[in-house]
DNA sequence: AATAAGTTTCAAGCTAACTTGAGAGTCAAG
DNA sequence: CTTGACTCTCAAGTTAGCTTGAAACTTATT
């Protein structure tokens, strides 16, 4: 199939797929005689383990370095990318609630018509 | 007080802070003779809102917006603004729930020694 | 003076993950 | 044989929030 089939059937972009391509997410793919590419269904079953990986939150840049040079999955790599992405995880799920926390204060104290102005001490002439 | 100390006092660089004036956070400040600027500690104050704000999740652009052109702050947009935010914080904390949940089912796969490539389908010979 | 440290403006660079555009070639249908 | 839909490559643009660099000026110290 050529790209624009492969970028139906996977919601993506060819430019996207194109990119794929240069950033080394997607092994260089034959060529018709014209030129244009011709894709596999193992492209598309990449493609979309890319996906996933990407909803999973791995940046391209990891989600590369799953894959070994053949093209095949390296099961210890992706484990530690893994590991590593689950302990990003829990940090940001901290930060979020520590902002959700401050939050919620901030629009207590702002619903409190007895105060007027809460954090904002500059006054109106300068 | 100039520029340098301003930005040791609150933590940031000096490029910093000329970036939040050029991009409307802070009003236009006084000059010297010499043309160096010149802040008074209402710009200091205003600084450590502004961090505040980030910790908080906002964009410089929504900061911006919660001040008048007087530099005083806009209470009901702060509080808009701070709903916003507080929705914006639940949406990814779902979304990293959802992460966090795959993410822990595909260590489990990994750590399963009995399945060999859990969803690398491409052969090693394309 | 001379040197160092601080300041000025303006333009350009950085990261991530793409998108957009230009200009050209290809392919199928009518 | 021409129109329209695809495809190609390569370069440059996008967003956010800064940083870095160049070239020039000021201020303080020696």
């Amino acid at each position: 199939m050529k790209i624009g089939e492969l970028a139906r059937k996977t919601g993506l972009t060819p430019s996207t797929i194109r990119f794929y391509e240069e950033q080394g997410l997607l092994s260089p793919v034959s060529r018709t005689a014209a030129g244009y590419r011709e894709y596999s269904n193992y492209a598309m079953e990449r493609l979309h383990v890319i996906q996933v990986s990407k909803r999973l939150g791995f940046s391209l840049d990891v989600i590369r370095g799953m894959f070994g040079a053949n093209g095949q999955c390296l099961k210890t790599e992706i484990l530690e990318r893994t590991e590593t992405r689950l302990r990003e995880v829990e940090e940001q799920q901290e930060t979020l609630a520590s902002q959700q926390r401050e939050l919620l204060a901030l629009r207590a104290i702002l619903l409190d018509e007895s105060i007027s102005r809460p954090f904002c001490a500059e006054p109106a002439v300068n």
